[in-house]
DNA sequence: CCGTGGACGTA
DNA sequence: CGTACGTCCACGGC
């Protein structure tokens, strides 16, 4: 029904040194450089369109620093990503896909001060005005340095409405009963984009003097010196080794000492690993301290004083890059520690002078994606119930507990061993959903590709190629993965490296069905965080962090219970839309605080 | 200098 | 109860 509704014009917009240039239906104009923000505004009010960009941040980035509100947008590398997969989505892959030229042509940009090239040079330009190299290519430079003048702009926007007409037209394919929702996806996953430059705008609000506090407690006091900070880390590794006389010269930042040093105490372990020691800790005061020292070890090198002073700007707002979607399944990725914070250290998020959080966290999302995904309407009837796993006990004949482990057991374990009368019971009341994850981990073992709910390529076999580095480096400079899974390279071996799935079967499996659930979970959550965003814009409010199913929006304290209605208004028609269905309920859990840290659990 | 593995934080 | 990611550290090959 919302598809009947009459989509929006489809304009380019493309950036350039000097300017910008927008074209679509009856619009074709150059704007130069200090119009570019206004103009934009106007034709944004006037025709309502949806802006065509290389990617939200070559197109869009200036824009939203402004202040700007992007509010539709297609980004032609998200699409790119859910179409073929994996994570490179430079113009260059884009317009290959586009024009069926094969991945491996696309020329790498030039390596910024590395000596070494790798051929790319010899692909010239075909027309040395032209944005083409002799293969076809687009130039490496294309989106760079090349387009100087209006009419270079220009052509780069027509292409990006070539790329864009390929892209949706590939779309409406790969979601046969539901052509339209591939194409929701790409709006979504656009709108994931766009958020995460405003994420990287506004960033998250710190009280900077809890979080010195906070960190002083774990690392000590600020060293005023390079001599102080030896000195202090001396004195909490002393800590420790005391409990070892005779080994105090032991580096407790190496495992195979450590190791060693727990051998000489009578613990005899494989690794050193937290979990591993921890039926230890009771009895050794020397294994409790070396865990204690980990805990406080972790914020002082990567949540301590550097990591404030670096990332943590004038405004008190933290900030790293973030990423609409990782290579595998499809979930936000953050730097800085955004994604990873210690809980030690959430009570500094807090919310400016006036202003609070509305957290919001998606309860058990994942089974209930999987209800979505597998179209099981027996496990469907179960999401009716805040707590999805009562019914499911009910329905086994067991405790909730057993019913809990069983339906994770099924969706990410081994299917075999731990909770098997009840997984058999699962198999028999949800055959229709347990029957999606065993084709899931079949195609995972087989090597072959699957695809989330809304449509994005889990690529499997010999075609997947890892991530790009998340650390600034320069570009084209990423592993070589063979193209689009065409033809066969050397195989995977049997060890696991980042965005690649397992050398092994049985971890392919496991690989293909975590990312149906995670993958899909992380589209529900992009689309629900789309929606706040847009529904908490006229209450001032701002999405200050994602987490995977967690939301937290900054907002003027007067305007924090409307805020938080509108966050679970938004999710109820952002499930309706991404499933297609009522017949999957979803619930959140909000609440209005200061501090993160008072977010239950 | 760079890549790799151990360890651990989050979901 | 598995998957994913980001970060720091030490090591070892180059």
């Amino acid at each position: 029904m919302a598809d009947k509704a009459i989509e929006a014009p489809l304009v380019a917009l493309v950036l350039g040194p000097q300017g910008a240039y927008a074209a679509g239906p009856g619009l074709d104009e150059p704007w130069p450089r200090d119009v570019v923000g206004p103009r934009f505004g106007e034709v944004a009010r006037q025709r309502r369109p949806r802006w065509v960009v290389w990617s939200a941040s070559l197109g869009l980035r200036p824009l939203v620093t402004q202040g700007l509100a992007v509010p539709r947008v297609w980004d032609l590398a998200e699409v790119h990503r859910i179409i073929h997969g994996g994570w490179r989505a430079s113009p260059g892959h884009i317009w290959a896909a586009c024009r069926g030229l094969p991945e491996t042509g696309v020329p790498a940009p030039p390596r910024p001060r590395l000596a070494g090239f790798d051929g790319d040079l010899f692909d010239a330009a075909g027309d040395e005005d032209g944005p083409l190299t002799a293969s076809g290519h687009l130039r490496p430079d294309a989106l760079t340095t090349w387009p100087s003048t209006p009419d270079r702009l220009r052509q780069l926007a027509r292409m990006a409405l070539d790329c864009q007409a390929y892209q949706a037209d590939s779309l409406c394919r790969i979601v046969p009963d539901d052509p339209a929702r591939a194409r929701r996806t790409a709006w979504s996953e656009s709108a994931a984009a766009v958020l995460c430059l405003e994420l990287e705008r506004d960033g998250l609000p710190v009280d900077r003097l809890a979080a010195e506090d906070l960190i002083g407690v774990a690392a000590g006091r600020r060293p005023v010196d390079q001599d102080d900070a030896d000195r202090i880390r001396r004195a909490r590794d002393r800590v420790v080794l005391a409990h070892a006389p005779g080994r105090e010269r032991t580096d407790l930042r190496n495992p195979v000492q450590v190791r060693e040093l727990l051998a000489s105490v009578g613990v005899d372990v494989p690794n050193t690993r937290a979990h591993v020691l921890e039926p230890y800790r009771q009895t050794n005061p020397l294994v409790d301290a070396l865990l204690a020292w980990r805990k406080d070890e972790r914020i002082a090198t990567t949540y301590g004083y550097r990591w404030l002073d670096e990332h943590v700007g004038p405004d008190d707002r933290l900030r790293g890059a973030w990423a609409a979607c990782d290579g595998a399944a499809g979930r936000m990725t953050a730097q800085n520690g955004l994604h990873n914070l210690p809980a030690p250290l959430r009570p500094a998020i807090c919310a400016e002078a006036g202003h609070v959080f509305v957290r919001a966290d998606l309860g058990q999302i994942e089974p209930r994606v999987l209800a979505v995904v597998s179209a099981d309407r027996a496990f469907a009837e179960a999401t009716r119930s805040d707590d999805l796993y009562a019914p499911v006990a009910a329905r086994l004949g067991s405790d909730r507990p057993t019913a809990k482990v069983a339906v994770l057991a099924a969706m990410y374990g081994q299917r075999s061993g731990a909770a098997g009368e009840a997984l058999a019971q699962l198999e028999r009341a949800y055959p229709v959903a347990m029957g999606l994850l065993d084709r899931a981990y079949a195609d995972g073992v087989a090597g072959r590709s699957v695809r989330t709910f809304g449509g994005r390529l889990i690529r499997l076999g010999p075609g997947s190629a890892p991530p790009a580095p998340a650390t600034p480096r320069p570009a084209g400079s990423s592993t070589a993965g063979t193209a689009g899974g065409r033809f066969s390279g050397a195989s995977a071996g049997d060890v696991a490296s980042p965005g690649l799935p397992p050398g092994t079967d049985a971890g392919r499996g496991r690989f293909a069905r975590n990312a149906i659930i995670q993958g899909s979970a992380a589209e529900l959550f992009k689309a629900w965080a789309a929606t706040v965003r847009s529904a908490v814009a006229p209450l001032e409010g701002r999405i200050v962090l994602c987490l995977h199913d967690e939301l937290l929006v900054h907002v003027p304290e007067d305007r924090a219970a409307d805020a938080a209605a509108a966050v679970d208004t938004a999710l109820q028609s952002a499930a309706r839309l991404w499933s297609g269905t009522n017949a999957v309920r979803f619930v959140a859990d909000t609440s209005i605080i200061r501090r993160w840290s008072e977010a239950k659990p």
